[in-house]
DNA sequence: AAATATACTTAACACTGTTAAGTTTCCAAA
DNA sequence: TTTGGAAACTTAACAGTGTTAAGTATATTT
């Protein structure tokens, strides 16, 4: 059967070029300028040949979608090393600030696009978010560490994730969009940013406080 | 004069006409299904006469996006009411949770999409966003008098206000972006996010501790 | 009544995602 | 080796999008 495992490898192979193709216009071009017919045009097939690769648009857009992940899974390298948690806490929503802000285009299709979601959907019945879950459950385990450790008062760590990751993301999502615009001058927002974040953590910190 | 002044209220009337089709049709298929065409079909015109009312979509779309913060404002009129100002700041999270998840179309088009604010760009040099400005003022006033009267801990108000904002704001964007969906019932999702938001203002909320 | 300004429409351009139907290519069995 | 059929790919089209140039009525002014 050494013909159809070929056959199978070139499938992949083409599958690879839509994804490379579709990353290229989506860097050189933002997400909203990837249309299968450009990604027709930079592998040289006919768009009607993506369809016969992937289900539809928003199929390709979950693929990068998850490239996302893996690229912002690059800031975090260095962020195990921390051994405090609360500074480590700190250093995780600084790098998510500073990811956001750097690859807006990834950002969209992460947090803010309905398209992968819309994919994750049709594609899977159990329907998971893998890449999601699993970035909320670092963040959700540092926070149990703080507490552990009598860094921030204790509590529910589910509605506490959701608050911060809701914050940071909250931030990245105005910013990019546009609605801090007219009330932060862009060179002093990603300070600012930062000083919000440590606001946040400041009033949660207990550890040098007399309760 | 009457003859010229009698045109200007006609033109009006029928850009009213415009924008009362756009709301319809944004009310009943949401924000994605608003077309010129469509909106042309509904006052009986061809979809160029639009044109010669609005410069583009994304004009139309402020002005919607400008009703919305309208429908927002009902929401909060009962705020100033509230003498306590770290009560009325947990009225005004809750509140804007509440607009957000139950008006899901507007709240997108107000803090989510980019066409109205490239549409203030296009429309206005200045480039002020009044709406905005107004209500994001409206925080940092009942944060500062939560200042003065030692409710919370001193700082930077404007880091503050963002902070607070950029939380419920990524609390409702991220709900209805479904990134919340895999994570939390949808039964549970309101009241976590309320849980969240208590979470952050008791955190906040220094006039029970002895520092 | 003729000239002009205003209001509106038709037709088109250049796109979009997607699909039905047709063609070419390639591999396996007769 | 030829034939049948599956797999890969393309052409053409559908139905829609925002937008504009050019043309046509309508109404006002000269």
């Amino acid at each position: 059967m050494g013909i159809s495992e070929r056959k199978e490898k070139q499938k992949q192979e083409i599958r690879k070029m839509i994804l490379d193709a579709s990353l290229k216009l989506f860097m050189e071009q933002g997400f909203e300028n990837v249309s299968i017919r450009k990604i027709a045009d930079l592998i040289e097939y006919s768009p009607t040949t993506v369809y016969l690769y992937f289900k539809d648009k928003n199929e390709i857009l979950f693929n990068l979608h998850e490239l996302g992940f893996q690229k912002m899974a690059e800031y975090n390298t260095d962020l195990w090393t921390i051994k405090n948690p609360l500074v480590r806490l700190t250093k995780m929503g600084e790098y998510y600030l500073q990811f956001g802000l750097e690859n807006p285009a990834f950002y969209e299709l992460m947090f803010i696009l309905k398209a992968p979601m819309e994919a994750l959907e049709a594609l899977d019945a159990n329907c998971e978010w893998k890449s999601g879950d699993q970035a909320l459950g670092k963040l959700k385990n540092t926070l149990q560490e703080c507490m552990d450790k009598n860094l921030i008062e204790k509590g529910d760590v589910d509605a506490m994730a959701m608050a911060i990751w809701s914050m940071v993301h909250g931030m990245v999502a105005l910013a990019i969009r546009d609605r801090f615009d007219k009330l932060v001058p862009r060179d002093q927002m990603v300070p600012m940013m930062n000083k919000s974040l440590t606001w946040l953590l400041n009033a949660l910190d207990v550890s040098g406080k007399k309760t």
